[in-house]
DNA sequence: GTCTATAGCTGGATAGAC
DNA sequence: GTCTATCCAGCTATAGAC
């Protein structure tokens, strides 16, 4: 009586089509991606998105803020350990890339969909949690750079060094499989060195000179 | 009466629409562009755009071959040049980057059209050239470190390096801009000042240890 | 809550006049 | 070659039965 029918809440229809939708408009982005689509993956049929959610824009903002979220994660909380920045770096780089390998069709979505509809993040809260990440990030390197464990060096090439290097792999990554003949697996190998190499680079871009 | 009305190729119709569907079809990607777009950018009407091509996705197709080819561009050239090693590189991302500049909506056009529609790589020839890209860099690097240049490292790291710190921030450009607030101009000056710093990074990547 | 049926619109493609 | 008018498929969204 008291706990209701679902005491899974991973079975709740409404649960079920945003699990649907996140894999739809992820895998194929919301200009091609198609109500239909979604229905059919979580096994029911059009209308009922509509019951729950009124309208594909609104069901596209839920996953589109879902999303976004995980695109920067908990990294903060990395980057302001009581560690060593050398170590700190590794972690960072370390966990995005074991993030991304996890969500391997996020970065593109993200990107692509800020990209042709910009209000995305100037007219949501969206943008908060970036500019967060973003200002953390900043502030750490330039207290290092204070503290002479690094060089003087402009955060934000660091940044986006560290962007660049872990994520435009699984951006590229149709590219990068047609030209090299990677499989799925070669391609999760190589990610896994490159975690090393990526730190690497990092820590010798901002070592003092 | 031998060279026709037409001196200037730059002003027939079929130029203009190409024109017109390079502009549309690379600023919002193949599901979002309408042919009604299309063909107000070229000054006429839709049914003018299929005389002169069938389909949206035969003129789709036109844009996408011009557009591949200007991804990787002329690079082989400055590969292959006779020039130290470092000189070669500081000479390619320079290159790569002015490119990008000029063209800023083509990396994120040919990612995610090659990513929503794998077939475009995969049954077309337009996959050669970049295959032949990526086999003269590889050489090039393998053959650097076998007389003793450079480091033994996996050449399709040290590609994916170059690739990454190039293309990215054009990607992510409106993420970015977003979290920097940086204006057009300034993410330009940004862009100038990486030149040297990727290159230099890259040079590092692959220095002797 | 869930379904079928259908309204209503958008957008690619064609017919036919000029 | 270029236009207007129109067809038709595909898609979002809603009405209404159960």
């Amino acid at each position: 009586m008291s706990q209701e029918e679902n005491l899974q809440p991973e079975v709740n229809t409404e649960h079920q089509i945003l699990v649907a939708a996140r894999k739809v408009f992820t895998r194929k982005g919301y200009a091609a991606a198609r109500m239909e689509d979604i229905a059919k993956e979580a096994g029911i049929n059009r209308a009922l998105l509509h019951y729950y959610f009124r309208s594909k824009d609104r069901l596209f903002e839920m996953v589109f803020d879902e999303n976004i979220r995980k695109f920067y994660g908990s990294f903060i909380g990395i980057l302001t350990a009581d560690a060593p920045i050398d170590i700190r770096i590794r972690n960072l780089v370390s966990a995005e890339i074991d993030m991304l390998l996890h969500n391997q069709d996020l970065p593109l979505f993200v990107l692509n969909e800020i990209t042709r509809n910009p209000e995305l993040l100037s007219t949501r809260i969206n943008l908060l949690p970036l500019r967060e990440f973003k200002q953390v990030f900043v502030r750490v390197i330039t207290e290092e750079a204070a503290k002479g464990n690094i060089r003087q060096i402009n955060p934000l090439h660091v940044l986006l060094h560290l962007m660049s290097l872990c994520v435009f792999p699984f951006v590229g990554r149709p590219m990068f499989v047609a030209i090299s003949g990677a499989t799925p697996e070669q391609f999760e190998a190589i990610m896994e060195e490159r975690k090393q190499l990526i730190a690497e680079t990092l820590i010798q871009l901002i070592k003092p000179r």
